[in-house]
Formats: structure tokens, C-alpha cells, sequence
DNA sequence: GTGCGAGTTTAGCCTCGCCTCAACCTCGTC
DNA sequence: GACGAGGTTGAGGCGAGGCTAAACTCGCAC
């Protein structure tokens, strides 16, 4: 085990994708080659080629015609660079005050780059943080990630309460608009109002009275645990 | 002007062994293919051709048979390299912690991979220092550098006295054993002895009473101010 | 002035990593 | 059992960078 031989950043992005998307139900469950090239934007052929690559290495497994998944190598490849990722954007954000829509696209390219010593130093720095400042859990220095079941913002009912816990990082305009109206991961909200017809969701947060309208788009992207009602 | 098309990290690696074997003497002067190619460890054939790909980029002017130099363009990058360099070593010394003799291998990759607008923010952080741990002048925004005129310890006659100002960081041989007598930069020094043919240099450094012995390789190594006599 | 060798340049070729297009194959459904 | 959506394969391209070997200069030594 652990051979550990240099692998391009195709085969970390590759990987990347496919952890996320094994796991977008609430199940893991294979991945197909097409949502795999959407995803990545590349031609499906591209991507049936990296998936017979992965295979290869070791980091997947392919049954043909029926979808990819990630071998225990595999996944620890992504958990790495997921790692690396969001230990990344916290010390982006924390340490050197770059915004919080910024971070994300810094990260990307740097993930790959990040030595296994530099991770460590990060992370002492950091105080071995659970979460980045999207509110994603960062995998252990032995890869494991403490998964919790969050709900979207918008499967909440009216007058349900809880905790704002995570948004996605991929969309710079949602954190500019969240940023702008001081709403973050960690605080506490409640839903005041939605409109039919995937209308806006209307909730308050923190401690704060104001109420602020939330696109479907948005109110979907915005991750919640509800108060053990 | 301003072209900034995205450059592969070789143009980068070249343009800053071209600076720098530049001006190894005094006075600046045209680079032979050959020093070219044994500095970075490749065939003349090879850095014949990149020289000619620099040149074609306005990177670098090349007199067929007479050598390489960097135009303005060229020295812009190698400068802008440089100074990414010199703030991610500081940085991960100074912010991170990373031993003396590893910073420059992090910096070495990071260098090529640094965004602008995180190169600010390092520098912001830093307070805009003017030198990195090595004592090497790191180039300003606006990419000048304060050149000092420095002597080699090697050179400095029995008696002299000074201040150690830099030594080069491709070592990291020299800078664990100057590391493991608390040597550093910024230090005042005094030569107390040294025996003849390319025998060691004696020296005393900061308020410390210890003489050293400096073996040849590591006096020339080690650059100083004098003290103006 | 010529000759000769060290230093340069050129030419041809290779590897690696990744991508595309287009043709072809499979699976599951009707 | 045929059809179409989706998956796979193969041929090929491209950029970056490197290597060898042969051909060519330049300028010093005679």
C-alpha cells in the first residue's frame, strides 16, 4: 500500500468530482461517465479515458457501461485534496484576509500544490479547525470526515428554527450576497415566510430582526440543521 | 505593453537563471548558453532552444554565438518571481514556522503559483519587509531592488569587521549548520584567524564570544558588509 | 592567415498529459 | 428484436519541455 507515486492534477480533480458526486444522493452510489464530463466540462470521451486511467492506478473501479466509483485509495486522494482545500480557504481567509467569495478560486489551484508539511504547519496554525468558512467540514489529518445530515433551507417549513451550517463554495454570488447581508455558516435563523411556486424563502438570522428574501437557487445551496423540533 | 500572457514555469525558471547569472560579476553582462544549460541541469541543445522561445517572446534579446540577456520584460518577470520567492520564505518562516533550510524548497514551487492579489496580501501581512530570512533584498511591488554591494567573509583579511548581511539559500547543508550555531543574517561579526590555502575562516558573530570555523565553501558563501574602516 | 577546438545552433525525434472528434458498441426498454 | 441514449474506443492533435547528434561559428594560437 501506500504508493503514493506523483499523480497529475487531472487525476486530483477527477477524483475530486467523483467523491462529490458518488455521494450527492444519500447514498453512495457509482458515478457515470457523462455527469462526470458535464461536471468537469469535458468531452465524455475525455472522461471515459481518466476513468480507464483511474482504474488503472488503482483509485477506482469501473465496471463498464455502469458507472465509476472510487476505490478506499481513491477516496483518500480526494480526501486529501479536499483537505488541502479547505484547510486553505479558512487560512486564506483567517490569516491573510482575502474575501471570503476569493478564497475559493485561491484554493483551487493551490490544493494541488500544498506539501504534506505545509498542511501541518496550516493546520497547527489553524488550531486543527473542523470547518472552513463555508461551514464544509475539513477531512482529519487521518482522512475521515464527520458527515452530518443537513437539510436545504428551502425544504424548511415555515416557523421552523435552527442553524445556518454550510454553503457551497462553487458560487462566488451567493457568498457576495450572504457576505453583504452578514449571514454566515454558524448562525442561528428562522423561517418567516415562503411563496408558492419555488418563490423566495423569507428568514431571519443571528440575532438579527431583519428578514432577508432568499432565491430558490439560493435557498437551496444553503445547507440547515433544524432544531430537534 | 503589459502583455502578461500566462508563461510556463520553464520561461520562469529560465528568465531567473538568466538574471541571476547576469550579474554574477559586476557589472551585467550577456549569459552563455552553456552556464545556462549546467544551471538548470539541461542540454546546451535544450536551453538553446528556450533562449530562442524567450527571445520570440521579447523576454530576452539573443546575439547568436555571444549569449542571452533579459530585456526590460524579462527582467520584470524574473524579479516578479524573485520577489514571490523571497515573501513566501519569509512567510512561511516567520508566519508558519517551517525550519530555515526548508523554506526555499516550498518557495521554489509556490513561486510560480502565486496570484497576484495573494502576493499582496503576504506582503501586507509582513509589513512590506525589505529582506527575506537569507538576507536576500526582496524586490518592492514596483520591482526595484536596493542592490548592496556585499564581499565575500572568504575575502575579508584577518581582523575585519562587519556585518554578515545574506548567504544563499540553495544550501540547505550551509543553512542547518549556521542554524545549529544560531549564525544569522544581521549579525555583526568579527574574522578572527584564517589558515592558508583555502583553509577554514575564524569568526566570532553577534555578542557571542564562540569563534567559528567557516570551511571555504561556506565563507564564500556568506556574504558581509564591512565595516567602513 | 589558417586551422582547429570549444562552444552554439539546428534538426529530428521523443515523452507526457490531456484533450477532441467520430465511429462504434451495449444496455435496457418497448 | 430493434432502437436510441449513453458509453467506449481509436486515431490524432497540441503544448511544454527534453535529448542526441550533426553541423556550424568564432576567435585564439600558431
Amino acid at each position: 500500500m501506500s504508493d503514493d507515486r506523483p499523480v497529475g492534477e487531472a487525476v486530483e480533480d477527477y477524483t475530486k468530482a467523483i467523491y462529490s458526486l458518488e455521494r450527492r444522493g444519500d447514498v453512495v452510489s457509482p458515478v457515470s461517465t457523462n455527469e462526470l464530463a458535464a461536471r468537469l466540462g469535458v468531452s465524455a470521451g475525455s472522461a471515459s479515458a481518466m476513468v480507464k486511467k483511474l482504474d488503472g492506478l488503482g483509485l477506482a473501479t469501473h465496471e463498464p457501461y455502469h458507472g465509476v466509483r472510487l476505490t478506499d485509495a481513491g477516496a483518500r486522494v480526494a480526501l486529501e485534496v479536499l483537505r488541502h482545500h479547505r484547510l486553505l480557504e479558512l487560512f486564506l481567509m483567517q490569516e491573510l484576509g482575502l474575501p471570503w467569495d476569493r478564497v475559493h478560486a485561491e484554493a483551487e489551484v493551490l490544493e494541488h500544490v500544498l506539501s504534506e508539511e505545509l498542511e501541518a504547519c496550516i493546520a497547527a496554525k489553524l488550531g486543527h479547525p473542523a470547518t472552513d468558512p463555508h461551514g464544509d467540514p475539513i477531512p482529519t489529518h487521518d482522512l475521515s470526515v464527520p458527515e452530518s445530515t443537513t437539510s436545504s433551507l428551502e425544504e424548511c417549513p415555515v416557523g421552523a428554527r435552527g442553524r445556518f451550517v454550510r454553503v457551497s463554495d462553487a458560487d462566488p454570488e451567493m457568498l457576495r450576497y450572504l457576505a453583504a447581508r452578514d449571514i454566515r455558516p454558524g448562525q442561528d435563523f428562522a423561517v418567516v415566510e415562503r411563496q408558492p411556486f419555488g418563490g423566495p424563502t423569507f428568514a431571519t438570522f443571528a440575532d438579527d430582526d431583519a428578514v432577508h428574501p432568499l432565491g430558490g437557487e439560493l435557498a437551496r445551496a444553503m445547507r440547515v440543521e433544524l432544531e430537534p423540533a
